[in-house]
DNA sequence: CATGAATGAGAGTTCATTCAT
DNA sequence: GATGAATGAACTCTCATTCAT
């Protein structure tokens, strides 16, 4: 596959990722995508072989592009409450968005393929922003700003409100202050006053 | 609708329930569930008119039977800590459960139907059991049990990790070990020592 | 299925059969049948899985009918001579015939079709017909009209000469004159002047 | 048309062949051969325009090298019956061969295009062994090897039969007891012993 | 009420064939 | 000459939905 058709396959993927964004994962048909990319019916089928190998080519892309959860947030100056404030704040946005988030396609493509468990993209984020999250604690401890026993756990516990939280936004629906209530909470369990 | 038709409904949701568990919910076609009914295909259609409509039914018959959560946690002499734990194990087991779970079928009609937000029955089962669980750290609180300043804040975060394990369950795959050590995070929280 | 089913089967068995007379077994699309039966392309599949079902079908319907291939030569006062000849005319018939002969769509079937070599309709037609022209022939030498040494042999001979002259009518073509010249051949053979 | 074209066009129908043995004729699309000679789709467009023309190459081919179904079995000193058991042999070997064989392919290529009747590769060759096998029945007979009324008849009779048998192996099977039967009964025609 | 045959829209998929490079 | 990306026609198959009985 030349460099052109390593375009295309990158325009392609571009182009399905707004219609995973538009209609989550199940109900979108490679005919959906073959007329979002403008392209014959055949002509998809010389990249992929059907939706979930697309949709893993987004995630994929999405993971590289997004690498940098924390980077936008870490200034030269910045003390750690700042930075997962900061954090905090940015996964807010995120849940909060009703459009371009793949958020639902991605819970639906996970629902689908019950394979990909291992080595899976979602749980490796997962884990590493918990991992970010703990330093992020522990140096928050060091200079006295926040006030934490158990910064791993305090860390995952975080993620999984993250994560119920998003679902919950996708579902029963949450609203800014529901959220920010959250983000105070978990603060103050870090001993950060408002 | 006679007696007959009422019961009959009543056994085309609870196959219809079967159909759910085992497939989720887009992939459940009318065809699916009138087979698991052994029905006709217009019958079906003379109670239903398509499977959102029916996976409603699932959920409000769900709703009925299973209002009573906490209800086998208390007992008389139970202390507040005793039916935490209690409900804590119980939504681990549910959480686990690979089969026998609407769990998944659930996020997905969610996810199809942006509707029900409102008057949402999982909304309504959520800030219950919100309540439920605050009333039951205020009533530890009060007598020594356990240590909180916001009980509603620490209600609520509960529930949203829990939204977040079970979700995580389904997703990214949790172990018991992980579950467990999330309860415990939650409870020392409290004050409790384990 | 009623009884209506199984004459809408035999419809679709019928219609189907001018097709593959048409265009042999390979080139018919599920859609060639539905398009000859005018019914709706969802309709042919409530009886029919693939064209091979049908054409099964066809070959069972066929050969139900079919099993009289002598039935037609026997009459009260006809010698076994008579008969024999008589036969010998039916197959020259059938198979100087272009049209309204499955034999191109059952060879093409066969050949697709590895699968059915035991329990085959094709085979036990070839062994009954053997048998009968071998009772035929000892029938014939009883009476002296014929004589002949190795019965079966020569009654074998006699199917395998046929079966070589339909599959050479379907390939390099075969003249009534020369099918004429093979049954005289075989006639001599069993000692027949003229 | 320059030497290195001609080159790779029998390298096309080396191949070609390779796949119409393994496929028969019917199933073999062009998106095959282009794959098994590994060129371009294009490519095999340069020399050919679709399955037909290359099959029919196939065959010219395969009778050019074929040419000489006899002269292996020619040998100074072999008598005529010699001869003709071993050609009877060689077709033996060929008719009860599963793979390498082009039989289903060329009866499936014949099915196909009624036009080539005339002119028929096949025909030529048939009617080319039915010559040289009544050569053969004539020397044998003038040698006192065989008796034999009529040689031509005889002749036609035994390609019959091998057509019969070569088609009747490709659908309803045959044994290879099954063909030596037939080839001891065509020998005792000729009035050899054992 | 209940049945289940029938319809037809629509998704998936494969290839013959073309054409710019 | 040669390539291989692109097109679009054609086929298979599945269901939601209707309707005569």
């Amino acid at each position: 596959m030349g460099e052109k058709s390593v375009q295309k396959k990158r325009y392609i993927v571009e182009k399905a990722r707004e219609v995973f964004v538009e209609k989550g994962f199940k109900k979108v048909t490679m005919k959906d995508i073959v007329e979002a990319c403008d392209i014959s019916r055949g002509g998809l089928y010389l990249y992929f072989e059907n939706t979930s190998q697309i949709f893993m080519e987004v995630l994929r892309m999405e993971s590289e592009e997004a690498d940098d959860v924390f980077s936008d947030s870490i200034t030269e100056d910045a003390t750690a409450a700042d930075i997962l404030l900061l954090f905090l704040k940015e996964q807010k946005k995120e849940l909060l968005r009703k459009k371009n988030t793949l958020t639902q396609a991605t819970y639906e493509f996970y629902f689908e393929n019950e394979l990909p468990k291992r080595d899976n993209i979602l749980k490796k984020q997962f884990d590493s922003a918990v991992k970010i999250i703990e330093k992020l604690i522990e140096a928050g401890v060091d200079n006295g700003e926040f006030i934490c026993e158990d910064c791993e756990g305090t860390a995952r516990n975080i993620m999984f409100v993250l994560e119920g939280l998003k679902i919950s936004a996708q579902t029963i629906g949450v609203t800014a202050e529901a959220v920010d209530r959250e983000i105070l909470y978990l603060l103050r369990g870090l001993g950060v006053e408002d």
